[in-house]
DNA sequence: GCCAACGTTGGC
DNA sequence: GCCAACGTTGGC
């Protein structure tokens, strides 16, 4: 099993908004951005764990945990001209963007903020993807001993 | 294949 | 709103 970081706007998409959702699963649609995609069409695993992080917001930090429940399948949304994630090169016979389906596991009891977790990246966190500089990949892998750090600061 | 221009991400 | 950092595009 592996485990991953996946950064959601949490005014589009947050974990409560998961919490709510039917059977508190959802498609991770709307990621445009190639290194990523591989991520979500090769190598995620159905029972492998993911954070779900809280990006571009008021605390950005991570919020709880997820599991892959569905491994990579096209993404409609690229193929609907009226949708904001909108892709024409993408074509159903030959998908340019892909999904994976997640199902809340926990959310935290706190955000475990970006600010906490760059306090240790000089030691416990320093091949922590997410706090590399100029970082954006929106999937990113965590290691083993990250995933377990992380989860000894909640 | 290079690289400038452009668009996006995301923290602040 | 600003801006650094980076990915993508397209001209050559």
């Amino acid at each position: 099993m592996n485990y991953w970081l996946m950064k959601s706007e949490p005014d589009s998409f947050s974990i409560d908004a998961l919490k709510q959702a039917p059977k508190q699963t959802t498609a991770w649609d709307g990621v445009r951005n190639f290194q990523a995609r591989n991520m979500l069409r090769d190598s995620m695993k159905r029972g492998d764990q993911a954070f779900f992080y809280h990006s571009s917001c008021d605390v950005p930090g991570i919020a709880g945990i997820v599991s892959i429940v569905k491994e990579g399948y096209p993404d409609k949304t690229a193929f609907d001209p009226k949708h904001h994630h909108y892709d024409a090169d993408s074509k159903a016979d030959a998908p340019r963007w892909f999904v994976v389906d997640v199902k809340l596991v926990r959310k935290f009891k706190r955000i475990i903020t970006l600010d906490e977790l760059r306090q240790h990246a000089a030691k416990a966190l320093k091949d922590f993807v997410l706090l590399r500089r100029g970082n954006r990949l929106s999937v990113m892998p965590v290691t083993n001993k990250d995933w377990e750090f992380v989860l000894t600061l909640e």
